[in-house]
DNA sequence: CGATATATTATAATTATTCTAAACTGTTGA
DNA sequence: TCAACAGTTTAGAATAATTATAATATATCG
């Protein structure tokens, strides 16, 4: 639980300047316990379920492009029609639940660290991502 | 390099009838000797190159569908605003170049095998794909 | 070949995302 | 405190990928 005011830092750091729409896409994305996995849509949705006015969507996109870009977000791959992104900026991974659309955190226990023996010449690894995609063992998928 | 019967035998075991256009994007996915990664934009542009006649879009994506669906094509989980495919139905992981938006096959000796030590219960586990996301050296990326 | 089911196509519809320009607000300095 | 300005918000337009539609064309099977 973050108060205003490391909110207002976040924000500063990012960027952007401290204001109404922002402060409170702030309170939805990071004022909880558990990681947050969300789509720009269930965030607009979550926002204006608690607010009575609606934040555009212009606002929320710009506001989670600049929090992804200072490293406070993280994007997912997933192929989708949509973007996914995550409150947990820590090394992990992820199932996917194709029958839910649901990503879910992979925990240290679930798999190890992922060697990559050989990189490309002349390129930095910017992130090594693991998907598994998990359906409902009694039908199939895809 | 694969012959007009084996393309009317992927387009059959597919539930499709072998047509004109569906014949020539089999030529162009699969009569070749390396792996090919492409977005259906980058399918139809070597379509419309090596035809005079262009094909429908939706039969591209149709056609790409079903085979994807039947197992010919492996469809690649990357955050993006396109849908990337690949001939190569291997079980294998990918680099993708950030500065070039290119896809690159990981072999096995860049990545040994990724245990999955829990799953959910309840769930199967469709995929394992590991992504590599990687930019040049000397340049700040996302 | 002829009948029928399936394909192709151009175009419209849909959806996520980005752009735009006008109205609004936070900030800074007097 | 207040004015001026730079940065923000917003609705709505623009863009781009993908899917749906419905009329025309083609493959298939007898």
């Amino acid at each position: 639980m973050l108060k205003n005011s490391e909110f207002i830092d976040k924000l500063r750091s990012s960027g952007l300047r401290p204001t109404k729409q922002r402060l409170k896409i702030c309170e939805v994305l990071f004022n909880r316990d558990k990681t947050f996995h969300f789509t720009i849509h269930d965030l607009a949705m979550q926002i204006s379920k608690q607010l009575k006015e609606k934040i555009s969507l212009a606002t929320v996109y710009n506001t989670v492009h600049a929090f992804k870009n200072k490293g406070y977000l993280k994007e997912i791959s997933i192929n989708s029609d949509k973007s996914y992104f995550d409150t947990n900026i820590s090394n992990h991974h992820h199932f996917f639940d194709e029958d839910t659309n649901e990503l879910i955190d992979c925990n240290d226990d679930v798999i190890e660290k992922v060697n990559i023996k050989k990189n490309l010449t002349g390129k930095k690894i910017n992130s090594v991502e693991v998907l598994v995609k998990v359906a409902s063992d009694n039908q199939n998928q895809n």
